[in-house]
DNA sequence: ATTGACAGTTCTTTTTTAGAACGATATCGT
DNA sequence: ACGATATCGTTCTAAAAAAGAACTGTCAAT
């Protein structure tokens, strides 16, 4: 599949997979979350090849996801800063590690924990209702077609 | 990178990003929640290649996330159905369909609205704290190592 | 003058994916 | 009986993407 296809689809998901859907724009993410900013820090801490991290880096400027922040000149040099849009993907990280923390831990347990400021609890991330505020499980859920459908399909459960 | 590197490391993240981290297969897996099970569907609607298909869906069920159930015999067919571990993927799949409607939608809007079937209302998701409730961001968030850290990396912010 | 930090780019090899065709098995229509 | 159709894959070759290592350019520090 060619990078460039999906993000033209009717479909919110496909969209969002032509900008986080890959292994390492995901694991850039993790970082940009844990505070990482700067091009050396990331090749270092992923090992991810130079040419890659370079894509990956300029296609979330693109998208603003991120934004260059020059925080020296002479030579200039720039941080990869987290914009609005890219703090709002913090729902997709934070499921993204809850699953992996229900399904894929070993016997040791997980490897990180959430504190949550607010409350000064350790928590887990739920998703819930916007309206009813009751957590959200797929089989509750039914979908329609919005003003942005292609064509009209039929509404289906989901 | 290779398929069977991420899978081992020591994050939540990396390790789910193994098993879903892919246009594919977040693609096949709203499929799945869209309720399509059988493999000559995928294809049709996906136009992804068969090689492809069969690939993901095998590794689906490698990890637990589709199952398949045989519903014919003779010659035997099978269907590949979500797990219980597959449903709990739901959260992920949403916030990356919030995400896109928030976004990446054209002026036409969305394309799909969420019924909840509790409350009838259309919804969007909301992430909150397990424990206090309240809607969450990365700002408010500290992490700290766990039992499963890797080392021990310094705790930081995110 | 030399070394090192930083942010990339360029190059070649290896791996993955695309795209089309083929196989196996069984049912259906005539 | 016979060919057409449905279903679920596998095999093949060409094209695209990623890996891995080296290189460039700019400036600061020693």
């Amino acid at each position: 599949m060619r990078w460039d296809t999906l993000e033209d689809e009717q479909c919110s998901l496909a969209r969002t997979v032509a900008v986080i859907g890959d292994r390492w724009s995901l694991l850039v993410l993790r970082e940009c979350f844990l505070r990482v900013r700067r091009f050396e820090e990331f090749q270092s801490r992923l090992s991810i090849t130079r040419h890659l991290l370079a894509d990956r880096l300029k296609k979330f400027v693109k998208f603003g996801v991120l934004r260059k922040v020059k925080y020296q000149d002479r030579p200039a040099r720039y941080e990869y800063i987290l914009t609005q849009r890219g703090l709002d993907l913090y729902p997709i990280v934070m499921s993204i590690v809850h699953w992996g923390d229900t399904h894929m831990v070993d016997e040791r347990g997980r490897p990180l924990l959430h504190q949550h400021k607010n409350c000064g609890n350790f928590f887990d991330p739920v998703m819930i209702c916007s309206e009813c505020g009751e957590p959200l499980s797929a089989k509750q859920v039914h979908t329609h077609p919005g003003p942005g459908a292609p064509q009209s399909p039929a509404a289906s459960e989901a």
